[in-house]
DNA sequence: ATCCGGGGCA
DNA sequence: TGCCCAGGAT
């Protein structure tokens, strides 16, 4: 149950909202169920303001499940382009292969249905349920997580994944009419990602900066690192992989990269193998006998 | 617990 | 440079 503070706080970031809701292309009803999934989908670890025109060229290419589901893999690989985590674009164009064949083409309406498809774990199938079916659930992302600890346990969000305690603070905050929740969970997001920010929060600015428990703490911890330190990328099998990859997406359709041409992407030869290896494995690349490289169809 | 891209920012 | 980002799969 909600008490009158955090009604306060639901209030304020609700008006918040309506005034600051970035005019994102899928958002306010201009999108189908099946276009707000792939929005959360190229969002997983991937900044909004990226992801924008990736989403509105790949709508327009590809309106729906069926037609991604139809799709050559190299040209879905290649439209993914920059956007990182490209097995992200095979995991959606299976789910999108599902979608079409095991539901007809529309997508399910359930959180259990929608968590077992493909790329698609607790939080995009919440998103999805929320943003796109309007239901009445739970979101839990990086950016809530991290507003809810710090206004209401005025902490810092620990890392790793969401606790339990975490889970069910943000059950008991959800307001309890759906349409009222889904603003709550876009609003507390929003504010996530645009005010209360890791690093730098502008609490200057913040709607419910009266309100905040990290704010009247003196904001503790603010800025310690909360995660374990990140592997590099320069030298790392990623930056290898994504060199590879992008040589491939520069080649004409259907084109192959003669193996002379692989083996100047990278100096260490066994890095590099290990790394073609390991894209043959995902399914991003085909490696053909003489040793150069294609995208797959 | 680790791996998986890439861009943007102080 | 270091760190962060609307996570998911293993």
């Amino acid at each position: 149950m909600m008490n009158d503070t955090d009604t306060d706080i639901a209030l304020r970031l609700a008006a918040w909202w309506e005034s600051n809701a970035r005019d994102l292309p899928w958002r306010f009803g201009r999108a189908t169920a099946w276009g707000v999934l792939v929005s959360e989908v190229m969002s997983q670890q991937t900044q909004m303001s990226r992801v924008v025109p990736y989403w509105t060229a790949w709508m327009e290419r590809w309106p729906d499940a069926r037609a991604l589901a139809a799709a050559p893999k190299a040209e879905v690989i290649t439209a993914w382009g920059r956007l990182g985590y490209p097995r992200r674009a095979l995991r959606l164009q299976e789910c999108a292969r599902t979608v079409a064949e095991r539901y007809d083409g529309e997508l399910p309406r359930t959180y259990d249905e929608l968590v077992a498809l493909p790329g698609v774990g607790d939080y995009t199938a919440s998103a999805v349920m929320s943003f796109a079916f309007g239901e009445r659930i739970a979101v839990i992302d990086t950016n809530i997580r991290r507003v809810l600890a710090r206004a209401f346990r005025g902490e810092e969000s620990l890392g790793g994944s969401a606790s339990q305690v975490e889970r069910e603070m943000a059950r008991r905050l959800l307001p309890e009419s759906d349409k009222v929740s889904v603003v709550w969970n876009q609003a507390v997001m929003e504010l996530g990602a645009t005010v209360c920010m890791a690093k730098a929060p502008l609490c200057e600015s913040c709607p419910i900066a009266g309100q905040c428990a990290f704010l009247r703490n003196g904001r503790p911890g603010l800025g310690q690192r909360r995660t374990r330190p990140r592997q590099r990328f320069q030298g790392t099998d990623r930056q290898v992989r994504g060199l590879v990859l992008e040589a491939l997406r520069g080649l004409p359709s259907g084109g192959t990269l003669e193996r002379a041409r692989v083996e100047r992407l990278w100096e260490d030869r066994v890095q590099l193998d290990a790394c073609v290896a390991s894209l043959d494995d995902d399914g991003l690349v085909e490696m053909l006998p003489d040793g150069s490289l294609r995208l797959p169809e």
